[in-house]
DNA sequence: GTCTATATGCGGATAGAC
DNA sequence: GTCTATCCGCATATAGAC
Protein backbone atom coordinates (compact mmCIF):
# COMPACT_ATOMS: atom_id res chain seq x y z
CA UNK A 1 0.00 0.00 0.00
CA UNK A 2 1.13 3.55 -0.79
CA UNK A 3 2.32 5.61 1.69
CA UNK A 4 -0.61 8.46 1.70
CA UNK A 5 -3.42 5.69 1.84
CA UNK A 6 -1.46 4.17 5.27
CA UNK A 7 -1.53 7.89 6.76
CA UNK A 8 -5.17 8.05 5.91
CA UNK A 9 -5.94 5.07 7.43
CA UNK A 10 -3.82 5.79 10.35
CA UNK A 11 -5.53 8.71 10.66
CA UNK A 12 -9.09 7.61 11.07
CA UNK A 13 -8.08 5.10 13.42
CA UNK A 14 -6.46 7.67 15.55
CA UNK A 15 -9.48 9.72 15.56
CA UNK A 16 -11.85 6.67 16.82
CA UNK A 17 -9.06 6.07 19.52
CA UNK A 18 -8.29 9.42 20.69
CA UNK A 19 -12.18 10.47 20.75
CA UNK A 20 -12.31 7.18 23.07
CA UNK A 21 -9.51 7.87 25.59
CA UNK A 22 -8.41 11.56 25.29
CA UNK A 23 -4.98 12.44 24.46
CA UNK A 24 -2.72 11.44 27.26
CA UNK A 25 -4.91 8.17 27.69
CA UNK A 26 -4.21 7.00 23.71
CA UNK A 27 -1.18 5.18 23.37
CA UNK A 28 0.64 5.02 19.76
CA UNK A 29 0.07 1.17 20.49
CA UNK A 30 -3.83 1.07 20.13
CA UNK A 31 -3.87 2.96 17.37
CA UNK A 32 -1.43 0.96 15.60
CA UNK A 33 -3.38 -2.07 16.72
CA UNK A 34 -6.73 -0.41 15.14
CA UNK A 35 -4.93 0.55 11.65
CA UNK A 36 -3.89 -2.55 11.34
CA UNK A 37 0.07 -1.63 11.59
CA UNK A 38 3.20 -1.44 13.57
CA UNK A 39 3.32 0.53 16.92
CA UNK A 40 6.68 1.88 15.70
CA UNK A 41 5.94 2.41 11.85
CA UNK A 42 2.57 5.04 13.34
CA UNK A 43 5.68 7.49 15.21
CA UNK A 44 8.04 6.65 11.82
CA UNK A 45 4.97 8.43 9.82
CA UNK A 46 4.11 10.71 12.28
CA UNK A 47 7.07 11.94 13.86
CA UNK A 48 5.50 11.69 17.45
CA UNK A 49 2.23 11.32 19.01
CA UNK A 50 1.87 14.84 19.98
CA UNK A 51 1.93 15.39 16.44
CA UNK A 52 -0.14 12.81 15.18
CA UNK A 53 -2.88 13.67 17.68
CA UNK A 54 -2.86 17.40 15.73
CA UNK A 55 -2.77 16.22 12.36
CA UNK A 56 -6.01 14.16 13.86
CA UNK A 57 -7.12 17.55 14.90
CA UNK A 58 -6.58 19.52 11.31
CA UNK A 59 -8.11 16.82 9.72
CA UNK A 60 -11.31 16.68 11.97
CA UNK A 61 -11.60 20.64 11.76
CA UNK A 62 -11.35 19.85 7.45
CA UNK A 63 -14.19 17.67 7.35
CA UNK A 64 -16.32 19.68 9.97
CA UNK A 65 -16.17 22.65 7.30
CA UNK A 66 -16.33 21.10 4.16
CA UNK A 67 -19.54 19.76 5.77
CA UNK A 68 -21.05 22.87 6.66
CA UNK A 69 -20.00 24.60 3.45
CA UNK A 70 -21.93 21.51 1.81
CA UNK A 71 -24.76 22.59 3.84
CA UNK A 72 -24.85 25.39 2.92
CA UNK A 73 -24.37 25.73 -1.06
CA UNK A 74 -27.33 22.87 -0.95
CA UNK A 75 -30.28 25.44 -1.02
CA UNK A 76 -33.25 23.81 -0.28
CA UNK A 77 -35.98 25.77 1.19
CA UNK A 78 -34.42 25.78 4.27
CA UNK A 79 -32.59 29.00 5.81
CA UNK A 80 -29.10 28.75 6.42
CA UNK A 81 -29.07 28.34 10.22
CA UNK A 82 -30.90 24.51 10.46
CA UNK A 83 -29.48 23.31 7.20
CA UNK A 84 -26.35 23.51 9.04
CA UNK A 85 -27.10 22.74 11.99
CA UNK A 86 -28.34 19.64 10.93
CA UNK A 87 -24.85 18.97 9.05
CA UNK A 88 -23.23 19.27 12.21
CA UNK A 89 -25.77 16.33 13.41
CA UNK A 90 -24.77 14.22 11.12
CA UNK A 91 -21.22 14.27 12.15
CA UNK A 92 -21.80 12.51 15.16
CA UNK A 93 -22.06 9.58 12.85
CA UNK A 94 -18.20 9.92 13.44
CA UNK A 95 -18.19 10.27 17.13
CA UNK A 96 -14.54 10.28 16.85
CA UNK A 97 -14.36 13.35 14.91
CA UNK A 98 -16.16 15.76 17.26
CA UNK A 99 -14.69 13.84 20.44
CA UNK A 100 -11.21 14.12 19.13
CA UNK A 101 -12.07 18.18 18.82
CA UNK A 102 -13.85 18.26 22.21
CA UNK A 103 -10.71 16.49 23.96
CA UNK A 104 -8.22 19.00 22.34
CA UNK A 105 -10.56 21.82 23.72
CA UNK A 106 -10.05 21.18 26.78
CA UNK A 107 -6.45 20.87 26.94
CA UNK A 108 -5.95 24.60 26.34
CA UNK A 109 -3.29 24.47 28.71
CA UNK A 110 -0.96 22.67 26.87
CA UNK A 111 1.57 25.04 24.43
CA UNK A 112 1.31 23.34 21.38
CA UNK A 113 -1.94 21.51 21.50
CA UNK A 114 -3.98 24.79 23.19
CA UNK A 115 -2.53 26.94 20.22
CA UNK A 116 -4.05 24.53 17.74
CA UNK A 117 -7.33 24.14 18.97
CA UNK A 118 -7.95 27.62 19.68
CA UNK A 119 -7.43 28.50 16.14
CA UNK A 120 -9.48 25.70 14.85
CA UNK A 121 -12.26 26.69 17.45
CA UNK A 122 -12.18 30.38 15.55
CA UNK A 123 -11.65 29.12 12.01
CA UNK A 124 -15.35 27.62 13.28
CA UNK A 125 -16.61 31.13 14.51
CA UNK A 126 -15.19 32.40 11.79
CA UNK A 127 -17.09 30.41 9.45
CA UNK A 128 -20.29 31.08 10.84
CA UNK A 129 -19.78 34.68 11.05
CA UNK A 130 -18.57 35.48 7.43
CA UNK A 131 -19.66 32.63 5.49
CA UNK A 132 -22.66 31.05 6.99
CA UNK A 133 -23.66 34.98 7.46
CA UNK A 134 -24.71 34.17 11.28
CA UNK A 135 -24.94 37.60 13.63
CA UNK A 136 -22.64 37.68 16.67
CA UNK A 137 -25.43 36.01 18.77
CA UNK A 138 -26.64 33.59 16.37
CA UNK A 139 -23.19 32.41 16.11
CA UNK A 140 -23.06 31.92 20.26
CA UNK A 141 -26.49 30.04 19.89
CA UNK A 142 -25.38 27.84 17.62
CA UNK A 143 -21.58 27.06 19.02
CA UNK A 144 -23.43 26.47 22.60
CA UNK A 145 -25.51 24.16 21.16
CA UNK A 146 -22.94 22.05 19.35
CA UNK A 147 -21.18 22.14 22.56
CA UNK A 148 -23.92 20.34 24.73
CA UNK A 149 -24.07 17.94 21.74
CA UNK A 150 -20.36 17.38 22.09
CA UNK A 151 -20.51 16.66 25.84
CA UNK A 152 -23.51 14.57 25.69
CA UNK A 153 -21.79 12.43 23.23
CA UNK A 154 -19.12 12.22 25.35
CA UNK A 155 -20.80 10.97 28.57
CA UNK A 156 -22.42 8.24 26.11
CA UNK A 157 -25.84 9.34 26.99
CA UNK A 158 -27.21 7.77 23.86
CA UNK A 159 -27.00 3.96 26.38
CA UNK A 160 -29.03 5.91 28.63
CA UNK A 161 -31.87 7.18 26.23
CA UNK A 162 -34.25 3.93 26.99
CA UNK A 163 -33.93 4.26 30.76
CA UNK A 164 -34.01 7.40 31.64
CA UNK A 165 -36.66 9.62 30.84
CA UNK A 166 -34.47 12.73 32.22
CA UNK A 167 -32.23 11.92 29.34
CA UNK A 168 -34.98 11.31 26.73
CA UNK A 169 -36.52 14.61 27.46
CA UNK A 170 -33.09 16.55 27.49
CA UNK A 171 -31.88 14.64 23.91
CA UNK A 172 -34.94 15.76 22.40
CA UNK A 173 -34.91 19.61 23.61
CA UNK A 174 -30.86 19.66 22.29
CA UNK A 175 -31.23 17.85 18.81
CA UNK A 176 -34.12 19.43 17.03
CA UNK A 177 -35.28 17.00 15.01
CA UNK A 178 -32.19 15.01 13.87
CA UNK A 179 -32.58 13.04 17.38
CA UNK A 180 -32.68 9.51 15.04
CA UNK A 181 -29.80 9.61 13.53
CA UNK A 182 -28.00 10.12 16.92
CA UNK A 183 -30.19 7.13 18.23
CA UNK A 184 -28.78 5.12 15.17
CA UNK A 185 -25.16 5.53 16.78
CA UNK A 186 -26.64 2.99 19.49
CA UNK A 187 -27.24 0.32 17.08
CA UNK A 188 -23.68 0.60 15.16
CA UNK A 189 -22.11 0.09 18.86
CA UNK A 190 -21.14 3.05 20.27
CA UNK B 1 -2.82 18.94 60.79
CA UNK B 2 -6.33 16.32 61.18
CA UNK B 3 -6.98 14.23 58.25
CA UNK B 4 -9.76 15.30 57.19
CA UNK B 5 -8.36 18.64 56.85
CA UNK B 6 -5.49 17.22 54.81
CA UNK B 7 -7.97 15.51 53.12
CA UNK B 8 -9.92 18.95 51.59
CA UNK B 9 -6.62 20.34 50.97
CA UNK B 10 -5.52 17.60 48.48
CA UNK B 11 -8.96 17.94 47.41
CA UNK B 12 -8.68 21.55 46.28
CA UNK B 13 -5.33 20.93 44.84
CA UNK B 14 -6.28 17.72 42.56
CA UNK B 15 -8.75 20.16 41.48
CA UNK B 16 -6.77 22.45 39.75
CA UNK B 17 -4.32 20.01 38.47
CA UNK B 18 -6.93 17.35 37.20
CA UNK B 19 -8.57 20.55 35.11
CA UNK B 20 -5.55 21.98 33.51
CA UNK B 21 -4.13 18.31 32.72
CA UNK B 22 -6.97 16.01 32.56
CA UNK B 23 -7.63 12.95 34.39
CA UNK B 24 -4.72 10.76 32.96
CA UNK B 25 -2.62 13.75 32.46
CA UNK B 26 -2.50 14.01 36.01
CA UNK B 27 -0.24 12.29 38.46
CA UNK B 28 -0.06 11.90 41.39
CA UNK B 29 3.03 13.36 42.15
CA UNK B 30 1.98 16.45 41.03
CA UNK B 31 -0.93 17.03 42.74
CA UNK B 32 1.22 15.61 45.71
CA UNK B 33 3.60 19.13 45.33
CA UNK B 34 0.54 21.04 45.02
CA UNK B 35 -0.93 20.04 48.27
CA UNK B 36 2.70 20.11 50.09
CA UNK B 37 2.43 16.43 50.91
CA UNK B 38 4.16 13.18 49.85
CA UNK B 39 3.08 11.46 47.03
CA UNK B 40 2.29 7.92 48.15
CA UNK B 41 0.22 9.72 50.96
CA UNK B 42 -1.86 10.97 48.17
CA UNK B 43 -2.49 7.43 47.02
CA UNK B 44 -2.50 6.23 50.70
CA UNK B 45 -5.82 8.88 51.39
CA UNK B 46 -7.66 7.92 48.71
CA UNK B 47 -7.00 4.16 47.79
CA UNK B 48 -5.87 4.92 43.85
CA UNK B 49 -5.59 7.88 41.83
CA UNK B 50 -9.13 6.84 39.99
CA UNK B 51 -10.84 6.82 43.33
CA UNK B 52 -9.24 10.94 43.68
CA UNK B 53 -10.20 11.97 40.65
CA UNK B 54 -13.84 10.52 41.25
CA UNK B 55 -13.97 12.50 44.63
CA UNK B 56 -13.31 15.54 43.17
CA UNK B 57 -16.07 15.59 40.80
CA UNK B 58 -18.53 14.91 43.44
CA UNK B 59 -16.84 17.55 45.45
CA UNK B 60 -17.05 20.27 42.70
CA UNK B 61 -20.98 18.75 41.47
CA UNK B 62 -21.64 19.55 45.28
CA UNK B 63 -19.80 22.96 45.30
CA UNK B 64 -22.25 23.71 42.07
CA UNK B 65 -25.30 22.72 43.24
CA UNK B 66 -24.60 24.75 46.48
CA UNK B 67 -24.61 27.46 44.50
CA UNK B 68 -27.20 27.72 42.35
CA UNK B 69 -29.56 26.93 45.50
CA UNK B 70 -28.00 29.89 47.22
CA UNK B 71 -28.76 31.83 43.95
CA UNK B 72 -31.50 30.64 44.15
CA UNK B 73 -32.68 31.37 47.94
CA UNK B 74 -31.57 34.84 47.29
CA UNK B 75 -34.41 36.80 45.95
CA UNK B 76 -33.26 39.92 44.41
CA UNK B 77 -35.66 41.26 41.74
CA UNK B 78 -34.55 39.45 38.93
CA UNK B 79 -35.93 36.37 37.70
CA UNK B 80 -34.40 32.55 38.77
CA UNK B 81 -32.84 32.21 35.26
CA UNK B 82 -30.26 34.87 35.16
CA UNK B 83 -29.78 34.43 39.03
CA UNK B 84 -28.78 30.90 38.57
CA UNK B 85 -26.42 31.87 35.49
CA UNK B 86 -24.69 34.61 37.15
CA UNK B 87 -23.75 31.99 39.68
CA UNK B 88 -22.62 29.78 37.38
CA UNK B 89 -19.90 32.05 35.94
CA UNK B 90 -18.77 33.38 38.97
CA UNK B 91 -17.69 29.64 39.71
CA UNK B 92 -15.53 29.60 36.89
CA UNK B 93 -13.40 31.82 39.17
CA UNK B 94 -12.24 28.47 40.17
CA UNK B 95 -11.11 27.50 37.00
CA UNK B 96 -10.09 23.92 38.05
CA UNK B 97 -14.02 23.15 38.98
CA UNK B 98 -15.44 23.13 35.97
CA UNK B 99 -12.51 22.17 33.88
CA UNK B 100 -12.42 18.62 36.25
CA UNK B 101 -16.35 18.15 35.49
CA UNK B 102 -15.62 19.04 31.66
CA UNK B 103 -12.62 16.32 31.50
CA UNK B 104 -14.78 14.06 33.54
CA UNK B 105 -17.74 14.43 31.07
CA UNK B 106 -15.34 13.34 28.03
CA UNK B 107 -14.52 10.07 30.33
CA UNK B 108 -18.20 8.65 29.21
CA UNK B 109 -16.43 5.65 28.07
CA UNK B 110 -15.03 4.90 31.05
CA UNK B 111 -16.80 2.68 33.31
CA UNK B 112 -16.53 4.13 35.91
CA UNK B 113 -16.12 7.60 35.50
CA UNK B 114 -18.67 7.78 32.59
CA UNK B 115 -20.95 6.87 35.29
CA UNK B 116 -19.96 9.03 37.85
CA UNK B 117 -19.65 12.02 35.31
CA UNK B 118 -23.62 10.91 34.11
CA UNK B 119 -24.55 10.72 37.24
CA UNK B 120 -23.57 14.36 38.01
CA UNK B 121 -24.56 15.68 34.85
CA UNK B 122 -28.45 14.71 35.61
CA UNK B 123 -28.20 15.32 38.93
CA UNK B 124 -27.60 19.12 37.67
CA UNK B 125 -30.51 18.79 35.19
CA UNK B 126 -32.63 17.63 37.44
CA UNK B 127 -31.89 20.27 39.59
CA UNK B 128 -33.12 22.85 37.03
CA UNK B 129 -36.11 21.10 35.75
CA UNK B 130 -37.36 20.78 39.74
CA UNK B 131 -35.87 23.01 41.72
CA UNK B 132 -35.10 26.09 39.52
CA UNK B 133 -38.82 25.37 37.65
CA UNK B 134 -37.24 25.77 34.23
CA UNK B 135 -38.80 23.72 31.16
CA UNK B 136 -37.09 21.47 29.23
CA UNK B 137 -36.23 23.39 26.90
CA UNK B 138 -34.63 26.91 29.22
CA UNK B 139 -32.90 23.86 30.80
CA UNK B 140 -31.19 23.05 27.67
CA UNK B 141 -30.58 26.99 26.59
CA UNK B 142 -29.04 27.44 30.12
CA UNK B 143 -26.81 23.61 29.61
CA UNK B 144 -25.66 24.64 26.43
CA UNK B 145 -24.28 28.11 27.62
CA UNK B 146 -22.53 26.48 30.54
CA UNK B 147 -20.97 24.12 27.99
CA UNK B 148 -19.76 26.67 25.68
CA UNK B 149 -18.35 28.72 28.90
CA UNK B 150 -16.52 25.81 29.94
CA UNK B 151 -14.76 24.99 26.54
CA UNK B 152 -13.88 28.57 26.20
CA UNK B 153 -12.42 28.70 29.79
CA UNK B 154 -10.87 24.82 28.82
CA UNK B 155 -9.37 26.71 25.78
CA UNK B 156 -8.20 29.31 27.47
CA UNK B 157 -9.67 32.00 25.26
CA UNK B 158 -9.48 34.99 27.96
CA UNK B 159 -5.38 35.17 26.82
CA UNK B 160 -6.35 36.27 23.41
CA UNK B 161 -9.29 38.55 24.56
CA UNK B 162 -7.44 41.72 23.88
CA UNK B 163 -5.75 40.74 20.58
CA UNK B 164 -7.77 39.33 18.87
CA UNK B 165 -11.40 40.93 17.92
CA UNK B 166 -13.25 37.34 16.97
CA UNK B 167 -12.52 36.12 21.09
CA UNK B 168 -13.74 39.46 22.11
CA UNK B 169 -17.10 39.38 20.26
CA UNK B 170 -17.77 35.91 20.82
CA UNK B 171 -16.97 36.64 24.92
CA UNK B 172 -19.52 39.44 24.74
CA UNK B 173 -22.26 37.34 23.09
CA UNK B 174 -21.65 34.19 25.29
CA UNK B 175 -21.48 35.96 28.61
CA UNK B 176 -24.18 38.22 29.72
CA UNK B 177 -22.94 40.83 31.63
CA UNK B 178 -20.70 39.11 33.76
CA UNK B 179 -17.46 39.78 31.32
CA UNK B 180 -15.77 41.24 34.01
CA UNK B 181 -15.37 37.97 36.25
CA UNK B 182 -14.12 36.00 34.23
CA UNK B 183 -11.73 38.74 32.71
CA UNK B 184 -10.12 39.22 35.85
CA UNK B 185 -9.41 35.51 35.98
CA UNK B 186 -6.71 36.26 33.34
CA UNK B 187 -4.84 38.72 36.26
CA UNK B 188 -5.03 36.11 38.49
CA UNK B 189 -2.55 33.56 36.51
CA UNK B 190 -4.85 32.27 34.62
C1' DG C 1 7.46 0.84 3.34
C1' DT C 2 7.08 -1.94 7.19
C1' DC C 3 8.60 -4.91 10.67
C1' DT C 4 10.99 -6.88 15.38
C1' DA C 5 13.60 -5.91 19.19
C1' DT C 6 14.77 -2.90 22.67
C1' DA C 7 16.41 1.20 25.40
C1' DT C 8 14.81 4.44 28.50
C1' DG C 9 12.06 7.12 31.44
C1' DC C 10 8.13 7.73 34.14
C1' DG C 11 4.02 6.87 37.13
C1' DG C 12 1.05 4.34 40.35
C1' DA C 13 1.20 1.69 44.02
C1' DT C 14 3.42 -0.96 48.06
C1' DA C 15 6.49 -1.77 52.16
C1' DG C 16 7.75 -0.25 56.04
C1' DA C 17 10.04 3.26 59.23
C1' DC C 18 9.10 7.09 62.38
C1' DG D 1 -0.55 10.70 60.23
C1' DT D 2 3.16 11.18 57.21
C1' DC D 3 7.45 10.12 55.24
C1' DT D 4 11.46 7.62 52.26
C1' DA D 5 12.73 4.06 49.36
C1' DT D 6 11.54 1.16 45.83
C1' DC D 7 9.21 -2.28 42.72
C1' DC D 8 6.94 -3.08 38.56
C1' DG D 9 4.63 -2.25 34.44
C1' DC D 10 3.92 0.42 30.57
C1' DA D 11 4.51 3.78 26.66
C1' DT D 12 7.27 6.49 23.51
C1' DA D 13 10.80 6.51 20.75
C1' DT D 14 15.10 4.54 18.47
C1' DA D 15 18.00 1.10 15.97
C1' DG D 16 18.26 -1.54 12.50
C1' DA D 17 16.81 -5.70 9.60
C1' DC D 18 14.04 -7.15 5.53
Amino acid sequence: MKGDDRRELILEAATEVFGDYGYVGTTTAVVAKAAGVSQPYVVRIFGTKQQLFIEVLRRALDILLAAFRAALATDNGQPAGPRIGVAYVDLASQRGLLLSLMHGFVLGKDPVIGAVARDGFLCVYEFLRTEAGFDADEAQQFLSGGMLINTLVGLRMTDDYDTDPRVRELMQAALPEKLDIVLALRESGL
